[in-house]
DNA sequence: CTTGGCGTGATTTTT
DNA sequence: TCACGCCAAG
């Protein structure tokens, strides 16, 4: 039987944990420990020990990565599994998508089934609309979506009252209003608005039990959830449900996002939690886990399994350029000794710390990808393209109509302003129709009071003018017989033809054949899915929008693929869940790994981000600083993270990479080899553009055998004062005594120093 | 409609 | 520190 097959590979920490029948339990699973394993074959123990279907199992992950991971491999093992058995597998969000679409009474918050999903973009967006339309006064706009995160958590009417004095809580409200008028929810909506249904019939206040009620609720990195989660939860597990989530402490990184702190602690005490461990990791060499070691923070145990294998390289480079070029030949080396590309990662506290290397693997050929956020956004044509679909496929979508229609590139209407009104008339004219065959008495009375329709009424000079059809822009009618259209029989072949694409998609354009392409492959993508679920165009189209809204469109999307033989650039956020056997942690300096933070628990956080990164090698580790950091607002030198490793675990290379003057001949060669391109000169050396590029060469003549960073007082410059000496150095700031200017403090967060040798 | 004096935040990102 | 937005003064 498959279940004893899978049980058999595991170990006593692993099994214990599978078998474990009582209520609650909380696995605490260490990096590498096979969590994900223990997660599936809980499943599969339940599903065959304990005869539970299922159907009557949640399980809940953050990533669909994840999601998907869990049931492409219960499927893998039997076959006879269906998608639809799983249907309470998936993200928190994807549950919650399914809850409100096939069990909960969304109609009773105002909505009907066919809602939408809205990106956080549209949100935004749909904000703008609004302040434009009411004319609100909303201050710092350019953080509009920041200020809309933060007054939209506060529910309390006492507590509305804005820090800036503006109208962003005016804005909420008709927030609150618009997206029921628009039929759409967000993503925290989609949490919200399920959480609320299902407290509700927990109350007894609805009916419609039986549909749902899991036997087994399973959480997968259970230490991300946030408030809004752990509030769900509650409401989906009833007495005689059990709670089975695994997690671990040690990895939590994204607190910045909400995540509760001690989700372990509360969820424990909440329930009477079992409390379980998983201490064996099977991913890493001794060495590296010895190290990783010093960065556990509760005194959790972690075991190895493995040989201590080589000790942990820690390099010193006197820039990010001479690291790129250095890492460049490594990769080669390895690669020659027959260690694939994708078995190689490179990891950086920030973004922008991609770009050198992108540059110097493409010059010398080296196969990589870059782990950035790229969302189909970025893709001009096909943003405008899916906002024409959402308003065809939801006339209420009166702030994607707008957008279609106002689009600066592709667009047919010049004043947002105008668009506005005209699809609210619609939108009011489709609401009069539907009132009007239902009877007035059914139409959306419950819906709270939104001044919105006031207002606009009341600007309205002559709405009957506006049913003029011939007056008006043909997209937004082909826009809006969209339905009408799909009634009688339009096939996905023919939307190309349908809404007129090429002339919208202007032919002498640079962009034209680019764009007819990017819009076919769209379509394509859209015709597969119909198939695959087997819906009609339009409410195809619908399911298609929410799916794309929480999954993404993998192919115009560049996610990392750890099946393309190629190295990986990411940053440590991203490396979470994910292992190389050698790994290349670079810019390990002080303002950088860790990063300026300002309280204690920033840079525990920090300590964790840096134990994600360390633990995701198996056999081979090289961590990095930089003499000169440059760029980034970081400190010479390495950070207080790598003295926190012991030395005998270490091969400090530091300063055995060649002389200072073969550093010295490798800088000029450097040197000749960026004045060759243009384009790192940018962003390596941009003061240089300026200065005649004189400063790099004295700097590097200034560099003196034998002299080593914080014996002698540190020299350094400044832009503004010149040249200087250190003179006093707290946590903080640093004095420096310029030669010409006197004494100057500065914050060391933020002053541009550069710091000689 | 421009100018300067303040205040504010700066990074990581899934759904 | 630096960039950017806000706002009041000109």
């Amino acid at each position: 039987m498959r279940y004893e097959a899978e049980f058999a590979k595991l170990n006593e920490y692993q099994r214990a944990a599978v078998e474990d029948d009582s209520n609650a339990c909380l696995v605490n699973a260490n990096v590498g420990s096979g969590k994900t394993t223990v997660l599936i074959t809980k499943v599969m123990y339940l599903h065959y020990k304990k005869q539970i279907p299922y159907e009557n199992m949640v399980v809940l992950t953050f990533t669909n990565k994840a999601a998907d991971e869990i049931r492409e491999r219960l499927i893998k093992l039997e076959e006879t599994v269906t998608e639809e058995q799983l249907r309470w597998f998936g993200t928190f969000h994807g549950v919650c998508l399914s809850l409100l679409k096939k069990v909960l009474p969304v109609e009773s918050l105002g909505y009907t089934k066919d809602f939408l999903v809205m990106t956080p973009e549209e949100e935004v967006l749909m904000a703008e609309q609004l302040i434009l339309e009411h004319q609100l006064k909303i201050k710092y706009k350019n953080r509009l979506k920041k200020r809309l995160e933060q007054a939209m958590a506060i529910v309390d009417e006492e507590k509305k009252i804005s820090k800036y004095q503006d109208d962003i809580f005016l804005l909420t409200d008709l927030m609150r209003g618009e997206k029921k008028k628009q039929n759409k929810m967000t993503y925290q909506d989609l949490l919200d608005n399920a959480g609320f249904l299902l407290a509700r019939r927990k109350k007894g206040e609805s009916q419609a039990e039986d549909i749902f009620s899991p036997d087994w609720i399973i959480i997968d990195e259970v230490q991300d959830c946030d408030g809004r989660q752990l509030e769900l939860l509650s409401y989906m597990k009833e007495e005689n449900t059990s709670l089975f989530a695994v997690g671990d402490p040690n990895q939590v990184i994204y607190s910045w996002r909400g995540s509760a702190l001690n989700v372990f602690y509360t969820l424990k005490s909440k329930y009477q939690a079992r409390e379980l461990s998983l201490p064996i990791n099977y991913r890493s060499s001794g060495s590296i886990l010895e190290a990783a070691r010093f960065f556990l923070q509760n005194g959790s145990r972690l075991e190895g399994v493995k040989d201590s294998g080589s000790k942990i390289v820690v390099k010193n480079h006197y820039n990010p350029f001479q690291e790129a070029d250095y890492l460049a030949s490594k990769i080669k080396e390895l690669h020659e000794q027959g260690v694939p590309y994708r078995e190689i990662a490179i990891f950086y506290r920030l973004q922008g710390q991609s770009g050198i290397f992108e540059d110097v693997f493409t010059r010398e050929e080296i196969p990589f990808e870059v782990s950035l956020k790229k969302s189909i956004q970025d893709i001009p044509v096909l943003n405008w393209f899916l906002r024409v679909l959402r308003y065809a496929a939801n006339r209420e979508d009166i702030t994607s109509g707008v957008l279609a229609l106002c689009d600066r590139e592709y667009g047919v209407m010049a004043k947002e302003k105008d668009a506005l009104r005209l699809c609210r008339a619609y939108a009011r004219k489709d609401r009069a129709n539907v009132s009007e065959k239902q009877g007035p008495e059914n139409s959306k009375q419950q819906m709270p009071k939104d001044e919105s329709e006031n207002v606009s009424e009341k600007t309205e000079q002559s709405p009957k003018s506006l049913y003029l059809e011939e007056a008006e822009p043909k997209l937004l009618i082909q826009m809006l017989h969209f339905s009408e259209a799909c009634e009688q029989g339009l096939k996905i072949e023919q939307l190309m033809e349908y809404f007129e694409l090429k002339q919208y998609l202007a032919p002498t354009s640079a962009t034209f054949s680019e764009d007819v392409d990017a819009v076919e492959r769209l379509l394509s993508l859209i015709s597969d899915y119909l198939i695959e679920e087997g819906q009609p165009l339009c409410e195809g189209i619908r399911l298609f929008l929410n799916h794309a809204a929480l999954y993404g469109m993998s192919i115009f999307e560049n996610k990392i693929d750890t099946k393309q033989d190629s190295v990986k650039l990411m940053t440590l956020h991203a490396s979470k869940g994910l292992e190389f056997s050698h790994v290349f942690i670079t810019g390990i300096n002080y303002g950088l790994i860790p990063l300026q933070s300002k309280g204690m628990d920033a840079e525990e956080e920090e300590r964790r981000l840096f134990f994600v990164g360390i633990t995701r090698a198996k056999d081979y580790l090289e961590l990095s600083y930089y003499t000169s950091p440059q760029q980034y607002r970081a400190m010479p030198g390495p950070s207080r993270f790598l003295s926190m490793i012991p030395g005998k675990l270490v091969t400090d290379e530091s300063k055995q990479s060649g002389t200072v003057m073969d550093t010295s001949a490798r800088l000029q060669e450097i040197k000749r080899q960026i004045l060759a391109s243009r384009t790192e000169m940018q962003y390596l050396f941009p003061e240089e553009e300026t200065q005649g590029g004189h400063r790099k060469e004295t700097e590097v003549s200034n560099t003196k055998e034998g002299e080593t960073l914080g014996q002698v007082a540190q020299r350094v410059s400044h832009a503004k004062y010149g040249i200087g000496v250190i003179i006093g150095e707290d946590d903080d700031n640093v004095t420096v005594k310029f030669e010409d200017y006197g004494e100057k403090e500065f914050l060391k967060l933020f002053s541009e120093l550069e710091y000689l040798e």
